[in-house]
DNA sequence: AATGCGTGGTC
DNA sequence: TGACCAAGCAT
């Protein structure tokens, strides 16, 4: 359905822009609806053809790699993807080499990028793709939205790059592009903050080469008007920008509460016999589903228990009688609201078996530990494991972090929105 | 509507 | 040092 200019200027949450309604017309008027939207077009596709950086997705429109690109980025940097999809696209070079794999093949290509619902969605995909549509994609946002794996964001983005519809679309960069441009202090994460800057992006959007504006529109957001330090002097859209009339820059959009980190102690313990590793598969709903791990429990906070409780801990979980040997090494690592500090211990295999109904268990010895996909504390222990020619006789210990001298951002956060 | 899901970079 | 952020989606 189509949304009419008038909605969105009369909306009640334009009220919270900055921009009053105007005496003569009723109508507010934020300044890129001021004399139509062509000239502010123009001046973004001028600057686009000028400053588009060269992406590795950016080189074809073929809708395989625009999708396995954009399903890479959602959340995620240029940066961390670059590589990833570059090994991605020579592994996997078309959708029907991607639905033949197995989903192993296609977590450990995805080791190390997070969020791994991704990777077994791009997979399930690739096999709905083959299966229900002969190996050619859709081209409409309502099916692509079918798709496992991608919503509404996405959907626009691929019919728009690949396939030219003037579908809208609102991620990251543009919802900081439209706030501004629109002067909008509200909250932009609400429902109603997400029926305005869907609205505003269905208006924008233009009918020739959708795709190209719609790429100008995230570029601009990704390295002109960035959150911290919008870099308004070189803006090619400053004239139309609310924001920038109201010296608002720093206010909109609305910052997000940000939850609590909650601190987490585990005991990880690399059980070897005969050169082999004890790993487990981690189990579907659990964080890291799919990949192996070795065997790994959570501990009281602080608490360091001693080995006769952390072998009572190992035969609970596998089954195994261990020895429990000394400490490896400690790391940190971050998981989106919580902290886990993991200590490593070697252990030697004494009597037992794996018990299966606790988990898919596997001994993998070092050349193993490359093919298959490993969380990312799995992979840094492996990799000492392996420095150490499989002799899990040294203790070798890794500082938790690296240290650098920064400044302060200076990003002001208003008080929540009324 | 609120929550879970990862990791690395920046300041 | 730690808070914030990144081409969101599913439930």
């Amino acid at each position: 359905m189509k949304i009419e200019p008038f909605d969105i200027r009369a909306s009640s949450l334009f009220r919270h822009s900055g921009f009053d309604i105007h005496h003569s017309t009723a109508v507010p008027i934020a300044p890129v609806f001021r004399e139509g939207l062509a000239p502010f077009r123009k001046a973004l596709r001028h600057w686009y053809r000028r400053h588009a950086r060269s992406l590795p997705w950016r080189h074809s429109v073929d809708p395989y790699r625009i999708w396995i690109s954009e399903i890479m980025l959602q959340q995620t940097t240029v940066t961390a993807v670059v590589p990833y999809f570059e090994r991605f696209i020579e592994r996997f070079s078309t959708v029907h080499l991607l639905a033949a794999a197995p989903e192993q093949d296609v977590l450990r290509l995805w080791e190390g990028l997070g969020y791994y619902s991704r990777a077994r969605n791009i997979h399930r995909a690739a096999r709905v793709v083959v299966d229900r549509h002969g190996g050619t994609f859709p081209e409409s946002v309502e099916a692509l939205q079918e798709l496992p794996g991608v919503g509404r964001y996405t959907a626009g983005a691929i019919a728009s790059f690949a396939f030219d519809r003037p579908a809208p679309i609102v991620e990251a960069n543009t919802l900081r592009l439209y706030c501004r441009l629109l002067g909008f202090r509200g909250d932009p994460r609400t429902a109603a903050g997400q029926r305005l800057l869907w609205s505003f992006a269905e208006q924008i959007v233009p009918h020739r080469s959708p795709g190209q504006f719609n790429q100008a529109l995230m570029e601009l957001g990704a390295t002109r008007c960035t959150p911290d330090a919008p870099d308004c002097p070189r803006c090619p859209v400053r004239r139309w920008c609310g924001a920038c009339a109201l010296n608002l820059q720093r206010q909109i959009p609305q910052a997000a509460r940000r939850p609590a980190i909650t601190e987490v102690t585990e005991v990880a313990v690399a059980i070897e016999r005969d050169g082999r590793y004890l790993l487990r598969k981690r189990a579907p709903g659990e964080r890291w589903a799919g990949l192996w791990d070795f065997v790994r429990f959570p501990v009281d906070q602080g608490d360091n228990p001693r080995r006769s409780r952390l072998e009572q801990r190992v035969a609970d979980e596998t089954g195994l009688g261990v020895d429990v040997g000394e400490l490896l090494t400690q790391l940190r690592h971050g998981v989106t609201r919580y902290r886990i500090t993991l200590r490593c211990h070697i252990a030697r295999w004494r009597t037992g078996k794996p018990d299966s109904s606790r988990g898919e268990f596997r001994w993998v010895a070092d050349q193993g530990l490359g093919e298959l996909p490993l969380s990312v504390t799995g992979r840094k222990i492996a990799k000492l494991l392996e420095s150490h020619d499989g002799k899990a006789s040294k203790t070798v210990r890794i500082e938790p972090r690296a240290k650098k001298k920064r400044g302060r951002r200076n990003r002001e956060t208003p008080p929540p929105g009324v």
